[in-house]
DNA sequence: TTCCTTGCAAACGATTTGCATTGGA
DNA sequence: TCCAATGCAAATCGTTTGCAAGGAA
């Protein structure tokens, strides 16, 4: 099971899988990387460009997101809405799941308890075998309706 | 568990389903449902209009599907593309998952026996609840290679 | 007649790409 | 110097919408 890497060591494990690669770790990428790394969730391509850090044009977010999701740093994920979501790779962050909120359409990450992930992958190989497929990894989404919004929700019934 | 409807009963159902909400089922919408169900996973919008069986413009097929997933006679999904796609609402076909080819970007339906899904929900409640989420409903794609491509890519491999 | 449904074309938003410029090894 | 990285603008692609024509109740 991988580590989350500590923000220092981060950036170093992340220019030398891009080193592998020849790949240079700019101060653009590694802003990007920086700041997915504080997000609770996987984050946009708009979202990113207009974060105060970094102010970059979308076009220039897109490339660099692709780069990074090309030498496996960053992770690509569709909402709901179709829009693409990036986070860290996994053997940057630990495996991991993701809570869909159905009503705002938050996604926060959520971290799966060694016993239970165990259960989860016997039960995910069993189905690929199955079905031969040869299987490599897994995504879990659990939708349901964050507090906040379970609150809001509440709160306007109770109001009409 | 829903049962997965026979075809002359589905429709039916769906009639039932967009009669509540005043909704006619047209030669169009019976058709889409028709070839949805054919189909052995999700099923783009593209896909679906350029179906011989119908040969109808994207924008109507675009609005085809959106009335039936807003009745909740589909469901829409976005692949690893970002693409949506569309099958129907488990209430008409069973609870499953998908596998996901990442060499050809397949998707197919998968179906969990009982046991093993009764251990997938426990798990998820469980998830969930820790997180102070109200669960509704949870999505598992399993990501591997399917057979033809592992084949396909085992004998490329020999040829090199 | 009166709505609902459909086709076509234009509009939109997310993402990609061409090209000239900038910046670092 | 030289090639990779960036900014800007134009092009693409999936998807949505306005509007006029066709059809069913």
């Amino acid at each position: 099971m991988a580590t989350p890497a500590p923000s220092t060591e981060l950036h170093e494990l992340v220019r030398e899988q891009l080193a592998a690669d020849e790949i240079r770790y700019t101060t653009g990428r590694r802003s990007v990387v920086a700041t997915i790394q504080m997000a609770s969730g996987p984050r946009t391509a708009a979202e990113l460009s207009r974060s105060p850090r970094m102010a970059v044009p979308v076009s220039s977010m897109y490339r660099t997101l692709s780069i990074l999701e090309e030498s496996d740093v960053l992770r690509k994920h569709h909402g709901s809405d179709g829009v693409g979501r990036y986070e860290l790779a996994e053997w940057l962050t630990g495996h991991h799941h993701h809570l869909v909120c159905v009503s705002c359409g938050a996604i926060e990450d959520i971290e799966v308890p060694r016993h239970a992930e165990s259960e989860l992958k016997t039960i995910v190989d069993s189905l690929g075998g199955d079905a031969g497929f040869r299987v490599l990894d897994h995504v879990l989404e659990i939708e349901g309706v964050c507090h906040a919004c379970d609150e809001r929700l509440t709160t306007e019934s109770r109001s009409s």
